[in-house]
DNA sequence: CACAGAAGTTTGATCGATCAAATCGCCGGG
DNA sequence: CCCGGCGATTTGATCGATCAAACTTCTGTG
């Protein structure tokens, strides 16, 4: 491979200094009009481009993010961090950083390996997917003065309103309600909701959302319980949920469910005369063609992004999911 | 943040030079077994780490891969992809390598950020994931004598024995074929093949399989043609290939599929009582309890880190799946 | 006992960029 | 006509590691 140019071929090539090759590049606006042309020029010519190890050595900067690779999301759902994922290279690409990937067996490892890549200045950020209770790993980042935005927010033990935790996340809540609204709208009023027990932050999110929507329309609240179905999802075994839905009596009008995985089981268990909405519109959903309910990914993305280049403003998103219907 | 710790701080701790204490990390064997202790300890003392950056400046190596993430597979074996990313990651983690995510909207962009990557020494090795015929990276790739491997290999244009391009695959043909046995074994005659339209390498290859394992079971030639069925996918669509197999007449015994999609599709047009086999163990494989042939992506990529490694040795590997049995 | 050669360790230079400070050129005011 | 001040550019030092070569210490041999 033939030696590649560096700032000083450059310099030499436009009869300037490198410190002036390296102004054109970084602060243009201190150069003077014609001397930036020769330079562009030069650099042009030469196929010049920077040394982004060097660059990173001087700057302390790696403009490189770290993101994990969640081995757990291995259920229907888990080609949802790849289309985040796929949003967020391209984003970061735009703004001149990469992505970096990583995975750990367990809590421990991952802040074992948040040393290895912040010391080693691999990546001078985090990004981190999913969030859980007592996530042992935010207040790490935060005693060690780390950039990180989560995707997902601090169920619970957090106050929302903490300055040193950036997060962004989707409203379940507002989803699941508009599931449930449309669903109300078609003339169905034994709705049921299909989720995860109590307990889960999400779950419990998505469910107060069918909830919101239930009593908005007038439903007794005392109807509710009977069709308040909670499950303990189970990769190998689909029908645990269709079997849930299927033991209501008398037998629901529809189902809101808080994944597609949930409403697949439902849809087989029920058969496609009794309407089901899912939640995170993946391919099965599209397939089946089924209601789900979207996660804006690319918004996402690059909130993110901004959440993480941003000095001030706003520490935490909440963005809108999009019905799909069908 | 503190400052970190260097080699120059680490050789005053021990009381020996910075060089020896980058020989006890790089080539520990010429260093003292007395010297390599004291400066173990030195490095375990104050928490040093080499600086990723600093190092790769010297060493004009990144220890870094990039791999694309492909926007397009985007369908049910989307995951596939996921999965073999977070093998990747965790082999290339134990290596000392580290994996850096790229997207590109075509061919063109693609060798552009190849150009990017390469010149910055961002990477220096690529993974590529699809492979398909004419592909114009391939060549470029050759021509900058840039390392890389494909997980898949060259259909058709390329020379197997080509040294220049390394590739490891799963050989879909054995995988289909033992698929297509089993269903055999069970006593099965009129077994279909739910596949893509002719003309497609990995398609093609799956159809050899199941049409070898017919013809051995002494299935004659002239029923197969009724049997062998090729539908152009559609994310949005899943019942062309369940239509396609509800057409036959008489109804099949069971169908040998190309993909879980197509499966999904066969099975809920055949109703759960004529056995189905689909490809690739995907979740909804594994939620619906349907048989379906696994690739062994953890191998995957071990004998893609072990090909971008090596410098002699094989260049290809041809990886047998395996038919999980439900 | 001197000495060649191996083994172990140190020194100075270097990778390619940016930072910090110094220098140069030019304009206008006193 | 000199000088302060500003804008544009250059120079020398530096980031943290490894390379290449020099140097020191040890070992065995004639």
């Amino acid at each position: 491979m033939r030696r590649l140019p560096t700032v000083s071929d450059v310099a030499e090539a436009a009869g300037v200094s490198r410190q002036t090759v390296s102004n054109v590049l970084n602060t243009p606006e201190i150069v003077r009009a014609e001397t930036t042309e020769r330079v562009r020029a030069a650099i042009e010519r030469l196929g010049y481009r920077p040394h982004a190890s060097a660059r990173r050595l001087r700057t302390r900067r790696s403009s490189t993010i770290g993101v994990r690779l969640d081995p757990g999301a291995d259920g229907m759902s888990g080609s949802l961090l790849d289309r985040f994922l796929h949003a967020l290279v391209e984003r970061a690409d735009a703004d001149g950083l990469r992505v970096l990937l990583y995975t750990a067996a367990d809590e421990d490892a991952e802040i074992a390996t948040f040393e290895r890549l912040l010391d080693g200045a691999d990546v001078d950020a985090l990004v981190l997917t999913s969030t859980h209770y007592g996530d042992r790993r935010i207040p790490w980042l935060v005693e060690h003065d780390v950039r990180f935005v989560t995707f997902g927010r601090p169920w619970g033990e957090h106050d929302t309103t903490d300055r040193s935790h950036r997060w962004v996340d989707v409203d379940g809540r507002v989803g699941v309600r508009a599931a449930t609204a449309s669903l109300l709208e078609q003339g169905h009023r034994r709705i049921a909701f299909l989720g995860w027990p109590e307990g889960s932050g999400t779950g419990d999110d998505r469910r107060a959302g069918w909830r919101e929507a239930m009593l908005a329309a007038a439903v007794p609240e005392a109807d509710l319980a009977a069709l308040d179905l909670g499950v303990e999802e189970d990769p190998l075994d689909l029908g645990i949920g269709g079997r849930a839905v299927a033991a209501v009596s008398p037998r629901p009008d529809a189902v809101v469910c808080a994944s597609d995985s949930l409403a697949l089981g439902a849809r087989l268990a029920l058969g496609p005369d009794v309407p089901v909405v899912g939640y995170d519109d993946t391919p099965v959903a599209r397939a089946l063609g089924f209601p789900s309910v979207a996660q804006p990914l690319d918004e996402v993305a690059a909130a993110v992004l901004e959440l993480l280049a941003s000095d001030g403003g706003d520490h935490h998103r909440l963005l809108a999911p999009r019905l799909v219907r069908r």
